[in-house]
DNA sequence: AGATAACTACAGCCA
DNA sequence: GTAGTTATCT
């Protein structure tokens, strides 16, 4: 095998080794900023150019749609500059422009356009937009190709549906949100309703199982899916039709799966089935040009309420490999170089995550320098944590002039904590971006268009159906709709069959009869259109023919213009979907647009401030990370306080906060925050006490004085503490004092509480009252 | 049939 | 606080 030397000269031994594999399992434990990104991108041109690997029999696992993007641009140069030297004799850049625009559309026609790149759920919609037709399950339902893809929404609706009104069941045993977490979750473990019946035979259970059985049919007579069954039917159709099992096998001779701790039963099956073609027996798997090669890091398993399962991971030697130990393995490769974050950062994080139990022992190894103390900042509130946050961000900007507002990120638990921030980043003109949160997708006007789509597509969606039937208003009103469903469902019928004749909907409607036939016309042409014209033609037929365009100009509002806005927006990012991906097909579209989670598209040019969520983060890196609310309840989160497990988690979510960070760090918490409107007094969060003191820098807007506390608490501040004093504290409740720590003018103590351990709390916060 | 007022349950992270 | 739903009025 010859390999250009150039082309694996930026890279370490462990990371070469990776890149080298070539047949075979491999799992590469790659630490947080270990260059796991860049070994996946690697290998693949790798297997491309010089194993003369067939780009179509590769497929790569991303954990998101912005992640598979990425590595396929990344992909493009990589090759761009390895095909250029190689062809050409120089480097890329120094092509003439026209050479240069030849050689990148060479490689996208070749290369980039036929890698099955994506997350489990686009790869796996892809597929079944092949093979669909060919699954039925064990009560003979059936989808076709123009299957719609249920968003979350759509799933409550049909879910409230079924329990409150045709089950006619108790909103609080039986809570929808829990049930369509059970059903997630029993979708997830690949069970089906009449599984989950034989493991939930209680009387709960029971009913559960019904539910869902239900669930499934009305998917299947919408002919929709949800999230989960993207994953769940391929499975099912691969292990009841070994042809079609074989088929995609002898397609796929090459698996990359990214962020492999956070695959999931299912997704695990879908992986062991396709890579040995459903053998069981270790021997009888063939190798030969074949490979698994799955890079993760179990310190960064985030998704555990996804039923992420990291001992998939862990297990992943024995279930595929030589099962060796770690020295004499040649299925594993550690990667514990970090390149990303400066000394101070990496302690902090290896010292926080040696806490957890749950781990393979990993450390990541500082290449870089020393770097700043972690800047910690005690805030009043949570308005003056943002204060505190954004006015550093412009210190930081002004006195350093490499530096500007993309390279720093505030990091939080939850998507409700970034609002102070906006304000605060509105009132300034400080250009920002809030990744994730409140999603494009899911706003009204976007939901009917993309409605208005999916029908056209689909007309047995009736949950899309029924969304735009009336909007923009028509005179098709709730008596009119329930009539038509009634007869629908004792027809038992698709909605969209009764619409379709004449004769039927006048009999029923009557005088309404005239709206609704309009309407049925309307969509019926535009159907027969879909067929010729490319996707962004028929959005703007449909939003004219619909008449809600002209509804919304007609209204002259803020919120109106704000919408037509936002459509336009829509007709961009579908238009620019049809360039991208060569796809002039609306279902192409909507598979994208169910799939995409907001528009991260024209992201990195735009120089701004970057605000999401920890679990948003993970991949990404900045020079400046703020990670706020570092209190008990927010981060660990409040339901994760009771149970150690969970608590291993968070744990582990703080730890991708701080190895995000590349030079600065600063850590904030509140000492009372705005819950639901009202005001919680928090403590400091358990793991910034578990980060070694000498790496922090401790600061503070509180003056003891000023404290609210001191108004109305006759307790004083200078409470004498001694060892076997009792107290109670506010949240922990009754405990007693096992050491006093630091002296007069700082003291904490440890105090044991009843059911909950040893902590260590500070008592001038006021957390703690004496008893005796 | 549609608009408006009143009421309630609520927000944890995501493809 | 808000989003979504129900009750009441026009």
């Amino acid at each position: 095998m010859t390999t250009s030397a150039d082309f694996l000269s930026k890279l370490n031994h462990s990371q070469r080794c990776a890149v080298e594999h070539f047949c075979g399992p491999l799992l590469v434990i790659a630490g947080a900023g270990s260059g796991k990104t860049r070994a996946l991108t690697y290998r693949i041109a790798n297997l491309i150019i010089y194993n003369k690997v067939n780009p179509e029999s590769i497929l790569a696992v991303t954990f998101t749609n912005k992640a598979a993007k990425e590595m396929k641009d990344r992909l493009d140069k990589l090759l761009a500059q390895e095909i250029s030297s190689k062809n050409y004799k120089q480097p890329f850049d120094s092509l003439s422009e026209f050479n240069q625009k030849k050689l990148l559309s060479f490689i996208y026609k070749k290369t980039t356009k036929q890698l099955w790149i994506g997350t489990f759920h686009s790869l796996c919609a892809r597929i079944l937009r092949y093979d669909i037709n060919k699954y039925q399950d064990s009560k003979k339902r059936k989808w076709d190709r123009n299957f719609s893809i249920f968003d979350e929404s759509d799933v409550q609706n049909i879910l409230k549906n079924i329990i409150l009104k045709q089950f006619n069941l108790d909103e609080k045993t039986f809570n929808p949100r829990a049930i369509r977490y059970a059903i997630s979750s029993a979708k997830n473990l690949g069970l089906s309703p009449e599984e989950y019946l034989k493991e939930h035979s209680y009387s709960k259970g029971r009913v559960i199982a019904e539910i869902y059985d239900e669930y499934q049919t009305q998917l299947a007579e919408n002919n929709a899916l949800d999230f989960d069954d993207l994953i769940l039917i391929p499975v099912c159709l691969f292990q009841d039709n070994k042809s079609v099992l074989g088929y995609w096998h002898s397609q796929f001779k090459h698996i990359l799966v990214d962020e492999y701790q956070d695959t999931n039963r299912i997704q695990y099956t879908l992986i062991q089935l396709l890579t040995t073609n459903g053998k069981i027996n270790k021997n009888s798997w063939n190798w030969k040009n074949r490979s698994i090669f799955v890079v993760g890091d179990a310190d960064q398993s985030i998704y555990s309420f996804r039923m992420a399962d990291f001992t998939i991971l862990l297990n992943f030697q024995a279930e595929f490999g030589d099962g060796l130990p770690d020295d004499d393995t040649k299925t594993m490769i550690k990667l514990e170089n970090n390149y990303r974050s400066t000394e101070n950062i990496l302690v902090a994080a290896n010292n926080l995550i040696y806490k957890n139990s749950q781990r393979i022992d990993k450390t990541l190894k500082a290449t870089r320098g020393k770097g700043e103390k972690i800047y910690c900042y005690k805030a009043d509130d949570e308005h003056i944590e943002a204060e505190f946050v954004i006015s550093k961000i412009q210190e930081l900007i002004s006195i350093n002039s490499e530096l500007s507002w993309k390279d720093i990120a505030f990091l939080y638990r939850v998507n409700s904590q970034s609002r102070p921030f906006e304000d605060i980043l509105v009132r300034k003109s400080i250009p920002y971006t809030i990744v994730g949160g409140f999603k494009f997708y899911d706003r009204q006007e976007i939901k009917d268009s993309v409605a208005y789509l999916r029908l056209i597509v689909n007309p047995y969606d009736t949950v899309s159906l029924l969304r735009v039937i009336n909007s923009p208003r028509r005179g098709i009103g709730k008596t009119t709709i329930d009539l038509l469903l009634k007869a629908s469902q004792e027809l038992k019928t698709s909605l969209w069959e009764i619409l379709i004749d004449e004769t039927s909907v006048k009999t029923l409607t009557g005088k309404s009869s005239k709206a609704v036939l309009n309407f049925v016309h309307m969509i019926k042409k535009l159907q027969e259109k879909s067929t010729e014209l490319v996707s962004t033609d028929i959005f703007n037929q449909v939003m004219q023919k619909s008449g809600y365009i002209d509804d919304l100009k007609r209204k002259e509002t803020e919120e109106s213009d704000n919408r037509l806005e936002n459509l336009q927006e829509l007709y961009n990012a579908m238009n620019q979907y049809r360039e991208e991906n060569n796809d002039p097909s609306l279902q192409g579209y909507l598979t994208n647009a169910s799939l995409a989670s907001d528009l991260d598209n024209l992201e990195n040019e735009n120089n701004k401030v970057s605000l999401m969520t920890l679990h948003s983060a993970k991949g990404l890196e900045f020079p400046v990370v703020f990670l706020v609310g570092l209190e008990q309840g927010t981060l660990p989160h409040i339901r994760s306080l009771n149970n150690p497990l969970s608590l291993e988690e968070e744990r582990r979510l703080c730890y991708v906060g701080i190895t995000r960070a590349q030079e600065k760090l600063f850590i904030t918490y509140a000492r009372e925050r705005s819950v639901w409107g009202s005001k919680e007094t928090k403590i400091v969060s358990q793991f910034l006490e578990e980060i070694p003191q000498n790496l922090i820098d401790n600061h503070t807007n509180i003056i003891p004085e000023k404290s609210s506390w001191k108004k109305n608490n006759s307790m004083d501040n200078n409470t004498k503490w001694a060892v076997g004093d009792h107290l109670v504290h506010y949240s922990f409740g009754e405990g007693e004092v096992t050491h006093v720590l630091g002296s007069e003018k700082k003291v904490n103590l440890a105090i044991k509480f009843k059911n909950l351990g040893r902590k260590i709390i500070d008592p001038s916060t006021n957390s703690v009252t004496k008893i005796f």
